[in-house]
DNA sequence: GCCGACTACTTGTCATGACGTGTTGACAAC
DNA sequence: GTTGTCAACACGTCATGACAAGTAGTCGGC
């Protein structure tokens, strides 16, 4: 099974041949890999090496082990989408956020908590909102969750010269959400943008999302600006790779 | 510095109070860590159990390693935004492709080679293109290099009922590219679907793309459909996820 | 002065051995 | 039939020891 003479180290020789194993079929997803003490016999190498070989696979997102049981190939996740037109103001009138208009199209419980609080704008803020550092922002905090479990994290900031005085400094924003108290204030939203990356969780992060190893989160920035192109809100959302797909679409020209 | 009878892991600990060391800027991106071998004797632990340690911060992006040289706080990569607008009929005319067009904004010497092949559509592919399975699309393999390091993968399909006969087939599509082409033939783009995830990349985009352990890939299936909403074209591409990312912009309503 | 060999230091790989802790199922006691 | 105990087995953690291999600086020979 192990060719020594190779140059290619052994743990990398047997991650191989079980990753093979696992994208051919022959170990199914939520099937149980061999233990790592018939690893050893089988390959005829050493424990830790077994062990550095599942690190492999597992640091690639396609097992997860659990201890006491065994390792296990990880099934595909399913994939919640999250698509521009639920921004409408259509949809805002309907619900009281995007996120819960998700869940009634998916049909899971949604249930989110909310902290405020209110600090200085560093310079990643001062930038998207277009206001001078330092000056004091309106952070509505979200947790996000389906079904108890957490699946987004959301931190929108906002200059607190726009929220003074309504539900958006409240735990509760009320019909509609914040976009509709902006809109009551006379805050027209006239356009959104959204900036995607990705990246590995932070190890705070992998907690509260329950993240397993090799599993990344995607990061959307999205910024509302009103009809005269003033930046009103900045919105910061981490969601986890295996769980979301975002979707855009827009006209050729 | 290490607490044994906390229940927290010796190797966790180590990789905590490195990452707090790195985060708070104590090791500056680019530096040099202590060697292992001062490690074991900082924090009283054996050698495998620093190595577990520098294996977390890896595995979070946060360092990589040089055989024979040292472990380095990675600096962080200067990143490649990508916005929709790219894809304006007016940028198309003037360039021969988006990639390119980023290219003369960013100043790297952009270079692509280009693998042509017939295949049967898979599930997915039949799904985007509103194809049966089996029916032959054209795949146009590219990979895009930036000044000779390869920066991202494309693989485009198109039913190949629409490739017959045009510069689509070979390997230089001609000015304007693949879409310019389609407009020829009398099939102009209507719209755009982008569809956006992340996960770890596979050991051979590894390889291609240079990863350093511990940095996902952004996957982006952008589908074109023409005016009257048949597909034309998927394109499927993979990015480093720290290298790039994404914008997406439109109006509220 | 230049260049090669040598050496010290670094990370990479692998084996052996030990103990801890969570899971499961068999079995006995109730 | 239910429940509690316990042994077997799984993965998690950690130490010790060894050798391989890449890097970079030193030093001697030329």
């Amino acid at each position: 099974m192990i060719d020594r003479k190779s140059g290619v180290p052994a743990f990398r020789q047997v991650a191989a041949d079980l990753r093979e194993k696992i994208v051919s079929g022959e170990f199914s997803p939520g099937a149980k890999l061999p233990s790592e003490h018939d690893l050893v016999d089988t390959y005829g190498v050493s424990r830790p090496t077994v062990r550095e070989a599942v690190d492999v696979l597992r640091g690639e997102g396609l097992v997860t082990s659990e201890h006491g049981r065994g390792v296990f190939v990880r099934p595909p996740a399913s994939i919640q989408r999250i698509a521009r037109s639920r921004l409408s103001r259509e949809a805002r009138d309907r619900n009281r956020g995007a996120f819960l208009a998700d869940a009634a199209a998916s049909g899971f419980t949604p249930s989110t908590s909310v902290k405020i609080r209110f600090e200085s704008a560093d310079t990643r803020a001062a930038g998207h909102l277009a206001i001078d550092e330092g000056v004091e922002v309106t952070v509505r905090d979200r947790v996000m969750r389906a079904d108890g479990l957490v699946v987004q994290l959301a931190v929108s900031r906002l200059p607190r010269d726009l929220t003074r005085g309504t539900a958006i400094e409240d735990v509760d924003t009320g019909p509609g959400g914040t976009y509709a108290r902006l809109e009551e204030s006379g805050r027209a939203i006239g356009s959104f943008a959204e900036h995607v990356g990705a990246r590995m969780p932070t190890p705070a992060e992998a907690t509260q999302l329950q993240l397993a190893d090799g599993v990344p989160v995607i990061t959307v920035t999205r910024v509302a600006y009103a009809v005269d192109g003033t930046p009103l809100e900045m919105n910061d959302m981490t969601l986890p790779a295996d769980r979301y797909e975002l979707s855009y679409e827009w006209p050729a020209d």
